[in-house]
DNA sequence: AGCACGCCGACT
DNA sequence: GTCGGCGTGCTC
């Protein structure tokens, strides 16, 4: 009986289409295989979805070549690529496309290869005695590589001094074999790694290492969510865990995504413990060049990597015999993807799971509340470490006013007294100090006091921050740069005002105040060499930088017992956004800025100014109460039907002419409500928080439901119906994170 | 997505 | 008569 199979073009066809499988190719051809295929006159990749003998097309052509021995996505990550193209309603090649990386479908991208010679036969003392003597050289290459092994045949020229026709003539006479072998193109590879030991557990860590090593050995594993405060060592738990899962009697493979970005020392850690027992850790992040992420996943596909960590892509890993996929950082919203598919690497994680009975753990010290509320439903299990290891307390947090403060000090003021206060102790004490204000630039916006005018940029909805340092107005959102003007470009008043606070600025300030402090300032304006984050964190650490002030950047993650204090400049940013997680977020960073302070022996402080000190976000970060912070969200989440209590669907229109993009949105609208499914609720189509945006005009329609697949099924079929103008772009995103 | 075919207007 | 504009529709 003829072999059929169904194969994904590598074009945003939607559609699959059936090719023979010719005899010769029989038992070659399977899921998961990469092929060639004539597609109208012309020859195109694909992937063999599923194999079957009766086609659903009656005149299929023949697949042309098959590339590659072995398939190479096993039928699990193919099934994972249909549930993403499902939720998240995007064609299927577009969700094979991420699990594929773009390096190892590309066929070009092949492995790097070196000519390699190995000895074919022993050379004994009696062969070596009988050696013909003219050819002195040939035995000496002989003998060196009977001592030596193998050796790629550039290095053993060079090592023995020899020429290429002394190898070819020993090749002839049957001794050496010379053939292309692989290189693994190791980004780490000039690095060495002390091997590390495993820690005593604490009862908490050894509950949480219980928990996940039954999960790994059930049958079906199920998703636990770790809650584990700031420094409470979830870090070494994971370790451990893997280390379990990968014991022989497990017989399987493991792998975590870390939180991005991927610090060199989250690395060196993974691959310190793995070092003495000699297992393979792949790493996948964004910044490996096309041939390093093929040789990393090729590492991976065939085994010889058995841990893989990474930042969103690694969920895709072709990890073989999946045994652990832990999410760490779990509500970081870098996990979600910005463009299609806009999946969400913590969802597919657990998808994937499911799909495996591969045990998944989601780790967090400010757990979103999704993951949360899965936990509190019982959906998934949770496991609690409240308390730092080795006793260390977590920060006392004091809540400036800034309100108070502004009446206390007349005006508007960088500092607190408080927080200069404590500054100025901790340099006395030659502690260090780290304050955050997720803000860059000098100032946030240009101001002209005569008529009003803030100058925007010309290409979004939002003013433009002006850069001290290289003299310029920029956007944050386009990155439009312009020369700021001498006068207002409106009513050309002579005096312009730089108003709202950025990084820059405060660097400034922090400098005159503290004139003998060595400050350094992290941002993304500071960190444009590649290693200039690596560079800064290593001075701070050998105690080279009294005072870090950064953004985001250094929000997480980062542990250096010599800071004592944190400062929050102005916690109110981002809190009162057009975001129902507006609250959520600040928590979150709040909480996470904190936990930077007392990770040392000295116990931490950690101040924050605020001109809302009695909101929730606030209130409950101060007192380290997650449960209590959760509790009070849900209700609100519970009243207005937002996520968890919901699933969000958020259409977004935009096109360069205003009016056009807007008619269309309400044209839209309308169709949606029409059929609309039972329980759904429709959102109006409004102009999208940030109105305009690189130059195009944005509308936005939000559905809610209580399940994505029942309003999906409804969005897809009205966008099917419905061709907007050429000029006007419709997106679909599922589960957003930013309603922006 | 590509790349055909196809059916109209301005050029050698 | 032919070159080329891009609308439409098909590719297993």
């Amino acid at each position: 009986m003829a072999q059929f199979a169904k194969v994904v073009l590598e074009r945003n066809l939607d559609k699959e289409f059936d090719y023979l499988i010719p005899d010769s190719l029989l038992g070659v051809v399977q899921v998961g295989s990469k092929v060639r295929v004539p597609f109208g006159r012309q020859i195109l990749m694909g992937f063999v979805s599923s194999v079957m003998s009766h086609p659903d097309y009656p005149d299929c052509k023949p697949i042309t070549e098959v590339i590659g021995k072995k398939p190479f996505l096993d039928h699990h990550l193919l099934e994972l690529a249909r549930w993403m193209a499902g939720y998240y309603s995007c064609p299927y090649e577009t969700a094979l496309r991420s699990v594929m990386p773009e390096a190892v479908r590309k066929a070009d991208a092949a492995h790097k290869e070196k000519l390699f010679v190995t000895l074919k036969k022993p050379l004994t003392p009696e062969a070596a005695e009988a050696f013909p003597k003219r050819s002195r050289k040939q035995l000496m290459v002989l003998q060196y590589l009977q001592s030596h092994g193998g050796r790629f045949l550039r290095d053993l020229m060079e090592e023995t001094s020899t020429g290429r026709s002394s190898l070819d003539a020993l090749e002839d006479a049957g001794w050496i074999i010379i053939s292309p072998e692989a290189v693994d193109r190791d980004p780490f590879e000039n690095e060495t790694f002390l091997p590390s030991s495993p820690l005593l557990l604490n009862d908490e860590q050894k509950q949480a290492f219980l928990t996940i090593t039954q999960a790994i050995t059930a049958s079906s594993p199920g998703v636990i969510l770790l809650h584990g405060v700031t420094g409470s060592g979830k870090t070494e738990v994971y370790l451990q865990a893997m280390d379990y899962c990968l014991r022989p009697r497990q017989r399987r493979d493991c792998h975590g995504s870390g939180n991005s970005p991927l610090t060199p020392q989250t690395v060196e850690r993974f691959k310190s413990r793995f070092a003495e027992s000699g297992t393979q850790v792949a790493v996948l992040h964004s910044h490996l060049s096309a041939g390093e992420r093929h040789d990393q996943w090729h590492k991976i596909h065939e085994g010889r990597a058995r841990i893989v960590i990474g930042a969103r892509s690694a969920v895709f890993a072709p990890v073989r015999e999946l045994g652990l996929i832990i999410v760490d950082e779990e509500h970081e919203s870098t996990y979600k993807q910005e463009e299609a598919p806009r999946y969400n690497a913590r969802d597919v994680a657990v998808m994937r799971g499911k799909l495996l009975g591969a045990a998944v753990v989601l780790g967090s010290a400010t757990p979103s509340l999704e993951s949360f509320h899965n936990a509190a439903k019982g959906k998934y299990t949770l496991r609690s470490m409240p308390k730092r290891i080795d006793d260390k307390k977590m920060p006392l947090m004091r809540i400036i006013d800034m309100r108070q403060e502004a009446l206390r000090q007349k005006g508007v003021h960088i500092f607190s007294g408080r927080l200069r206060d404590a500054i100025q102790e901790r340099l006395d004490k030659s502690e260090q100090t780290i304050l955050f204000l997720n803000r860059r630039g000098f100032a946030t916006s240009m101001v002209c006091p005569k008529c009003g005018h803030v100058e925007m940029c010309p290409h979004c909805s939002v003013a433009l921050t002006y850069h001290r340092g290289k003299n310029l107005l920029a956007c944050h959102v386009c990155g439009h740069k312009a020369a700021p003007p001498q006068d207002c470009p409106a009513c050309h008043a002579p005096d312009i005002r730089y108003t709202g606070l950025g990084t820059e600025k405060v660097e400034d300030t922090l400098a005159k105040l503290f004139p003998k402090a060595r400050i350094r300032r992290m941002d993304s304006d500071t960190m444009t060499r590649k290693d200039s984050y690596r560079e800064t964190l290593g001075a701070f650490r050998t105690g080279k930088i009294d005072i870090l002030l950064g953004t985001q950047m250094i929000a997480k993650g980062l542990d250096f017992p010599n800071v004592t204090l944190v400062g929050i400049l102005n916690a109110d940013l981002g809190l009162h956004l057009p975001d129902f997680r507006a609250g959520e977020r600040t928590f979150q960073l709040l909480t996470q800025v904190a936990g930077r302070a007392g990770r040392g022996e000295v116990e931490g402080e950690v101040i924050v100014q605020t001109f809302t000190p009695f909101h929730p976000a606030v209130q409950f970060a101060r007192h380290h109460d997650y449960q209590g912070f959760y509790e009070q969200e849900i209700g609100f989440r519970q009243e207005l039907k937002y996520p968890p209590l919901s699933h969000v669907i958020l259409i977004t229109i935009r096109g360069t002419n205003d009016d056009k993009a807007a008619f269309v949105a309400q044209s839209l609208r309308k169709l949606l409500a029409q059929n609309a499914p039972a329980g759904a609720i429709l959102g109006d189509a409004a102009p999208a928080p940030m109105a305009k945006m690189k130059t195009y005009f944005r509308y936005q329609i939000m559905l809610r439901a209580s399940s994505v697949l029942k309003l999906i099924g409804h969005v897809e079929a009205v966008l099917k119906s419905f061709t907007p103008p050429e000029d006007v772009l419709l997106t679909v995103d599922v589960d957003p994170l930013f309603l922006m």
